[in-house]
RNA sequence: GCCGCAGUAACUCAGGGGUAGAGUAACUCAUUGGUAAUGAGUAAGUCGGCAGUUCGAUUCUGCCCUGUGGCACCA
């Protein structure tokens, strides 16, 4: 081995140095500002310590703070930290795992009573201490038994569990600061002081160990980490942001929907709520109508013997109501329309030429979903799904799947949601069928989806359990990601239940049948949308669209008058002369979110005209009624 | 389902072993006003439910329900 190395920087230049320097004396070597900077070095591609020495020809890139590898570091750091306080302060605790993950980091503990909040600031405060004390990371390989060992006498009985399950190729690294150490593959800064102080313990929550609900429950506390207290507070606020957007404090001042203790995980649809669910069928109706959907309703309730030929009361059992039974017969809510579809499907004799058949319904189920699962309307145990069954031939699946990702696509955007990811998932472990049948249909939506030419992941094991499927997830105004269509392709259910077609040889063959939903529940997608428009509904969607409002009592003839305009081209318009200011009554209906407020007074009614003030805009514009009328309408139609 | 937290007036929330308080809304009266809160007054609560401790429980304890933050689940 030569002593001279050549290590090469990301701009392409390289210097040669002495064999086992390492990224702290390589920075310091450039400049003192930048080996103040750095955190970590990126050694052909991986990350390591400042202070892992380079012995070989190298690529590298000191990484620094401001670097976005840099926050994965400081977060890793951050819960090494957190880990120590918590030990300090509660002796007899427990560490398990601690990573790095989305905006922050977190750590579980084994503990007898479990954390709560009010422990949280005293932690801090120890971190605190800790990073102030500048406590210095360093790395240390220890040997398998030794590592055993150490843990085993400390009673740190899921370290050791930890050290056992791991590859027995990999290197047992220790991380220390000051006196306190962890099991930890790295990398991590070289002092605790560069933490700094953008962070903040945010909750503490329950957690399985290896998060498996057979296993123990941890003590988990969740942090936020950034690279200084600027862009702490600057999430801080994000999430602020986002709670003023929760569907289920808008749902409430916009006197949207309720749902009370009788009823866990349904909705009750206000008027105004109701108006907004109604936009979205009818809206799914027209669009679905111009592909050639039919639309059907099948029973709720229907008898138990038709969910065992279709193999839900085998593998879907536990998330089905079932009715008291009166009688001898059982009876399960619909928890899917697919059965009720295929029986629509069965009357009658279908030719090949009926193929494709898309019947489309708007159809409520029922789904026993764990009550630790519920959450406003994004999970409820009620909901109305937009539905469709498309009966076609094999040789059609690539075609009718083409159509529904255009037609899903298309769909959303009109609704401001450009950004969709796909993932297919192919057949789960509790499913119905043969391989063969699974092949086949993996193969045809893999196919389908080539065709479309639509980027996708891989999501194994996570299909329907009659088939693969499609998930369509978008991406809201706020980036959270939301899943919402989906397409799944069912050799199972129509073989099962029965259904068949003559085909051009007169012989009976069983069709393919396509499940998808682009809404999925229209319950959910309704919360979605309140929170991408933070309440602010575009006017074709809004349940009041216009309030028109007088300054004095002598203009309520007038305000009557503009109203009934609007009623009768459609608009929906309401009229408040209430003996209130003018200031009041914008107040009110602006905090209701209504798109536009039209006032008028003396002035408006002599030049027939309106005062127009939208939502979210301090300024007011005097336009003739007859045009505003016009402009509304035109919006309403544009989708604007 | 599991762990933590919460449930007080229509809403948002304060309080705390001696049967409760604010702001907003509602109602009444006065006010007819020009673009995000006019003023005064009135009324309003089985303090989530059931047990227990106590002379006395909305307050403490236990169980349950619902919500909530996570975990698990989302077929």
């Amino acid at each position: 081995m030569s002593d001279k190395i050549t290590i090469t920087f990301p701009d392409g230049n390289s210097k040669t140095c002495k064999s086992g320097i390492n990224g702290f004396e390589i920075a310091e070597g450039i400049s003192k500002s930048l080996a103040k900077e750095s955190i970590a070095i990126k050694i052909n591609g991986e990350v390591f310590d400042l202070t892992r020495k380079i012995e070989n020809d190298s690529k590298i890139q000191i990484i620094k703070k401001s670097d976005e590898e840099a926050l994965h570091i400081i977060r890793h750091d951050c819960a090494h930290v957190m880990a120590e306080a918590v030990q300090s302060l509660f002796p007899g605790t427990q560490v398990t795992i601690g990573p790095s993950i989305e905006n922050g980091f977190y750590y579980d503990f084994a503990r007898k009573d479990p954390f709560t909040v009010s422990d949280l600031p005293k932690i801090e405060k120890k971190m605190h201490e800790i990073i102030n004390n500048g406590e210095k990371f360093t790395r240390e390989v220890w040997s398998r038994s030794d590592a055993i060992k150490y843990f085993k006498n400390k009673g740190e009985e899921y370290k050791v569990e930890l050290i056992k399950d791991l590859n027995p190729e990999e290197e047992i690294s220790i991380y220390k600061q000051g006196k306190w150490l962890d099991l930890c593959r790295g990398p991590h800064m070289t002092n605790t002081k560069q933490i700094g102080k953008g962070f903040k313990l945010m909750k503490v929550a329950g957690a399985y160990w290896r998060g498996d609900s057979n296993n123990a429950m941890l003590t988990r506390i969740y942090g936020t980490a950034w690279r200084n207290e600027k862009e702490l507070e600057s999430h801080l606020k994000q999430i602020e942001e986002a709670e003023k957007r929760d569907h289920r404090k808008l749902g409430k001042e916009m006197n949207l929907f309720h749902f009370q203790e009788e009823a866990p995980g349904a909705v009750f649809w206000h008027p105004k709520g109701w108006s907004l669910f109604q936009s979205l069928i009818n809206y799914m109706r027209l669009r679905q109508d111009k592909e050639g959907y039919l639309e059907t309703n099948t029973p709720e309730l229907l008898d138990r013997s038709l969910w065992e030929t279709s193999g839900h009361w085998e593998k879907f059992r536990e998330n089905m109501f079932t009715t008291d039974p009166k009688e001898e017969k059982i009876f399960a809510i619909k928890p899917m329309n697919c059965p009720g579809a295929v029986e629509v499907y069965k009357q009658g004799l279908k030719s090949y030429r009926d193929l494709p058949l898309r019947m489309s319904e708007f159809g409520k189920v029922h789904r026993y979903e764990p009550s630790g699962a519920l959450h406003g309307l994004m999970r409820v145990r009620a909901f109305t799904q937009d539905d469709a069954h498309i009966f076609c031939t094999e040789d059609q699946i690539t075609s009718e799947s083409k159509n529904v990702c255009e037609l899903i696509l298309s769909i959303y955007k009109d609704f401001g949601f450009s950004d969709v990811r796909i993932k297919f998932s192919d057949r789960p472990e509790r499913r119905v069928g043969n391989d063969t049948i699974w092949d086949k249909s993996e193969e045809a939506l893999k196919n389908a989806m080539e065709a479309t030419g639509l980027d996708y992941t891989f999501n194994p094991g996570e299909g329907a359990f009659y088939g693969p499927k499609l998930e369509f997830i978008l991406r809201d105004a706020i980036g959270r990601e939301w899943q919402c269509g989906t397409l799944q392709v069912d050799l199972n259910l129509p073989e099962r239940l029965g259904a068949n077609y003559v085909a051009e040889d007169g012989q009976k063959k069983t069709p393919v049948m396509l499940h998808r939903a682009l809404f999925g529940s229209l319950e959910r997608f309704a919360g979605i949308l309140i929170e991408h428009y933070a309440g602010h509904l575009p006017l074709w969607l809004a349940p009041t669209q216009i309030v028109i409002a007088t300054i004095t009592s002598d203009s309520d003839d007038y305000a009557i008058n503009v109203k009934d305009k609007f009623l009768r081209k459609g608009i929906n318009a309401e009229i408040d002369l209430r003996n209130e200011k003018i200031g009041y009554k914008i107040r009110e209906h602006s905090t209701s979110k209504i798109p536009i407020i039209l006032a008028v007074g003396k002035k408006e009614e002599k030049d027939k005209t309106v005062s127009v003030r939208r939502l979210g805009n301090n300024n007011t514009k005097t336009v003739l009624v007859d045009k505003i009328l016009e402009d509304i309408k035109n919006e309403i139609i544009e989708k604007k």
